[in-house]
DNA sequence: AAGGTTTCGATTGTGCACAATTGAATTGTG
DNA sequence: CACAATTCAATTGTGCACAATCGAAACCTT
C-alpha cells in the first residue's frame, strides 16, 4: 500500500476533474471554431442546428432539440435569429398544427459547402491522428451514454 | 479505394463531429452534477470557483481566471453571488489596489467536506474504469492545449 | 360528441460566457 | 518627477442553457 500512489487527501485538485477537462476543451472548441463561423455569421450553437438540418431538413422544432439534446427555450430564440439571417423558415405543420417545420432556405443549404472546411481543420489543430480524435470521440459518446442514464 | 471506406460526401454528420461530442459531454456533466450541487446550493460554474479555492486560497479575480480561462466580466458576478451566499470574501489587496483578493469563509471550505464524495459518484455512473477515465481526461486535455495554441 | 390529459412550441426569469469598454491603479520611460 | 502605456476588475450588451409556466392543438376515454 504505497503512500504516493494515491495522494487521497481526496483528490478535489481541478485538474484532476474529468468534468473540468471536458468543460474547459469544450470551451476551447468554441473558441476555435469562432473565427471560422465568423465568415458564415453563426455561432456555435447556430452552426449545430445548421448541421443538424443539413443532414435532414425539414424538422420540428422538438425533432432538432431531441438530436442536439436542447430544449424550445434554448432552440426557439436561436431558430428565430437563423430566420432573420435567411437561413431558414419556420412555418406551423399542417397536419399538425402543434408543430413547427423548419425548413433550409437556398442560402442555408449552401452554406454547407463552406462548413465542409472544417473538419480538416480541426484535426490540423489537435496535432493528432484521426484514430486517437475518433477514439476520444467514441469514449464522449459513451460517457454522455452513461452519465444521462445515471441521472434519469 | 473503396467506396463505403469513407463516405466523403464531405463528413459533416452530426454525430462524427469531436466537438459535438465534447459540448455534449459537458451538458450531460453539468445535467449530472445539478442535483448533487443543489445540496450545496451552488451551479456547476460556481463550484468549478470553490474547486480553485479550496486548492489554494486567497487568490486574485485575475488568478481564478487564469486557472478556468474565465474572464472578470464572467466571474465578477459568480463571485458576487458566491459572497453573497456567504461562502467567499473579496476585498482589494493592499499591495496592489487595481486587484481583488478572493478568501474563502469557514462555511466556505467546510463545504469541502461534501464534496470529496462526488468524483466517486462520476466513477460509478460512468461505468468506466479509472484507467479508462483517466485517459480520456488526458486525451482531452492534450486536445484542449492544442486548441488553444491553434487559435492564439 | 365531451371532457380531461398529454404534447408542442413559446415565454419568462436566472445564470453563465464573452466581446468591448470604462476607470482606477500601477508601471515604464524620458 | 511627469505622463503615456499597461494592468486589473467591473460594467454593458448579446447570446446560449435550462427550469417553470402557459396556451393551443391533438389524443384519449367513455
Amino acid at each position: 500500500m504505497s503512500e504516493t500512489a494515491r495522494p487521497r487527501e481526496k483528490d478535489l485538485r481541478l485538474d484532476e476533474q474529468l468534468c473540468f477537462a471536458v468543460y474547459s476543451a469544450a470551451h476551447a472548441f468554441t473558441r476555435f471554431y469562432r473565427p471560422l463561423l465568423a465568415r458564415l455569421g453563426l455561432t456555435y450553437p447556430q452552426y449545430l442546428v445548421m448541421l443538424v438540418l443539413w443532414e435532414a431538413d425539414g424538422l420540428s422544432v422538438g425533432a432538432i432539440g431531441e438530436r442536439l439534446r436542447l430544449d424550445s427555450g434554448t432552440l426557439t430564440p436561436v431558430l428565430k435569429r437563423l430566420e432573420k439571417l435567411g437561413l431558414l423558415t419556420r412555418r406551423r405543420a399542417a397536419a399538425d398544427e402543434r408543430q413547427v417545420v423548419v425548413s433550409l432556405t437556398v442560402t442555408g443549404a449552401q452554406l454547407r459547402t463552406i462548413a465542409e472546411g472544417f473538419p480538416d481543420r480541426i484535426v490540423d489543430a489537435s496535432a493528432c491522428d484521426g484514430a486517437e480524435l475518433d477514439g476520444l470521440r467514441d469514449g464522449l459518446v459513451r460517457l454522455r451514454a452513461n452519465l444521462d442514464k445515471a441521472v434519469a
